[in-house]
DNA sequence: GACGTACTGGAGAGCGCTCTCCGACAGCGA
DNA sequence: TCGCTGTCGGAGAGCGCTCTCCAGTACGTC
């Protein structure tokens, strides 16, 4: 195998120089018709492919930026990292970026940042200049990654608010509203003995789905809701579901603060013979694939995450093309997608 | 922000050449260990990282591999691709990838060819050099990214083997062996009246697994099994297992090619009464993360794939830095995990 | 006809790194 | 003392590209 054709290559074929080559694969400045014509021949017939090694040396810019999920390393460890997609909810971030930054001819490169050493291992990694920029689903509050990546000033944006206030731009969906939007509809439906099964309480999305439904029930004259913390993954649903049957055993409409636990909430149910939604309502959270697995199927808040995605990488395109942009923070409106189970 | 550092502000900083700090940074020949000294701590004190883009330039290595999720686009189509996720297989994967070439400090391009036009993109950015090598994870049999791979003579490793035989490595699993599996098991446990549900047929993978199942069950005496198929999601396996109960309402075991469908199948049987493992036992494949959350839980064949996305890192691995190594093949043998469901 | 202006294409200097020479020097046997 | 071998560090040539100059040409104006 010969080398690959080089823009010199491309350039002696058309009886052109280097520069007007350059010119016309960038499409700078004003080059003549025919000529351009000539040498888009020339790189076809040459079967020309610019190096974006060379390319990125001079411009400064890699075409590629990280896509990170930082703060794994739930209960169950294991050698492999991934397993947090498990819960739909990442595939969909990755989808919606990757369906956003594709047709830019941009890909992310995927990194999981589980341990202290392996967020180590990422943070070298992007000094070293092979991204752009990094966009960063961040799981537990106590990562410090996000602070890592405002300090080394990379055009960076979060998926979901930081615990701790940290300047750097992010988008994220209104949990209070999608709380509210869960109380209400219960309530409309007839519900009079509600429970709740929360997130992990350190994390502000939890925090704030529960405030926001504890809120919107105090309105309606219920200002006292039993809760069960879970955090966020089947097995926790069915535990939480237990202990509320066990210590309430009246309820007669739930709010999970995701899909998954719902399901598991679901599953809890049936086993205690109560038909859903005839004995209990329930209402999930996120509108993920696990909502329509779910028998009968999950009525639940719609978290847009895909939107939400595009929005991160769109946001983080234009800090990478201005450095000097403001941070910036996009909130979505979550919406109900009424469904069977309540 | 003044300008990074280079190699040669570092050498400045050490009274040494240039030369002598890239051999310490790539422990190359002998070097005097008080130089060595030297050079790492004008290293710390400039705060020197390599420039990535330069050292391509240079070795034509970029440190970056593609995982490319190839052929999706099922029935329901979305802006976004990365629904393909919803299934827990390709976050295995994903993490059995990672969690091999973490260690190596090379990661993962995350890419999705699911239109043609989307795979001619997919093939411009390899062939721009952005990467040492693929790994592929293609579904449908319709597929030509896999040839196109190997005749652009880039370094690749496949998941599975393909449909029609072409010169590329690929790494796979005992489909037959499974299918042999879960008959045996079924059959041992009693069960006399079995049907399958199997993936789409015009898949390898489910073609074997519904053969090594059926040549089992043929051995034990049965030589015709009921099958129904389907697509490997949830909802299909619903469909199947409503069929099936419909044409043979005495089935008393049933084997679904992948979890998914079979958790689908779990909840007709119980929509209709049927109880798991005491009316119908059922088996399935993939031992993924749905596996457990089928209530009860499923017996199932275990797919080893964290261990074979790692072996397909190694053999990508081999094949770059051997262009000359010859295309290989790697067989992972199958295992019964036995939960509640059979 | 002299000059200014606009536009086009070429020359060439790097971007930051690696790696092949090659020279300097120490050690040692004759 | 000479020369040979072996070790170690420096010089410098690129890798393939972009982009800033600058020269050349065509055209309009006075």
């Amino acid at each position: 195998m010969s080398a690959p054709p080089t823009l010199e290559d491309v350039a002696r074929a058309a009886g052109v120089s280097r520069a007007t080559v350059s010119r016309v694969i960038n499409g700078i400045r004003n080059v003549d018709l025919a000529i351009q014509e000539k040498v888009k021949q020339a790189i076809a017939l040459t079967g020309y492919v610019p190096n974006q090694a060379a390319r990125s040396l001079v411009t400064r810019r890699t075409g590629t930026i990280a896509l990170i999920v930082s703060g794994a390393g739930g209960s169950q460890e294991s050698p492999f990292p991934g397993h947090v997609f498990a819960d739909p909810f990442f595939g969909r971030v990755a989808g919606g970026v990757v369906g956003f930054l594709r047709p830019l001819g941009i890909y992310p490169i995927l990194m999981f940042a589980d341990t202290p050493e392996t967020r180590d291992q990422v943070i070298a990694y992007l000094r070293q200049g092979n991204v752009d920029g990094a966009i960063l689903v961040s799981i537990s509050t106590e990562d410090t990654l996000p602070k890592l990546l405002a300090d080394a000033s990379l055009p960076a944006v979060l998926f979901a608010r930081p615990a701790r206030p940290i300047p750097i731009s992010y988008v994220d969906v209104g949990h209070r509203a999608g709380g509210k939007l869960a109380a209400d509809h219960l309530v409309a439906r007839g519900c009079r003995r509600l429970a709740t099964i929360s997130g992990p309480l350190d994390v502000p999305a939890s925090q704030d789905r529960l405030a926001g439904f504890q809120e919107a029930m105090a309105v309606h004259g219920h200002p006292y809701i039993p809760c069960a913390e879970g955090n966020f993954t089947l097995p926790s649903g069915e535990v939480a579901m237990e202990r509320l049957l066990a210590e309430h055993p009246d309820i007669d409409g739930v709010f999970a603060a995701n899909d998954l636990m719902a399901q598991g909430a679901l599953l809890v149910l049936r086993q205690h013979g109560r038909s859903v939604p005839g004995d209990v309502a329930m209402v999930g959270f996120d509108d993920s694939s696990a909502a329509l697995a779910c028998r009968p199927p999950l009525t639940t808040v719609r978290h847009p995450v895909e939107d939400m995605a595009a929005e991160m990488g769109r946001l983080l395109l234009t800090h990478i093309e201005h450095p000097d942009h403001p941070v910036t923070s996009r909130i979505f409106e979550p919406t109900l997608v009424i469904r069977e189970s309540a």
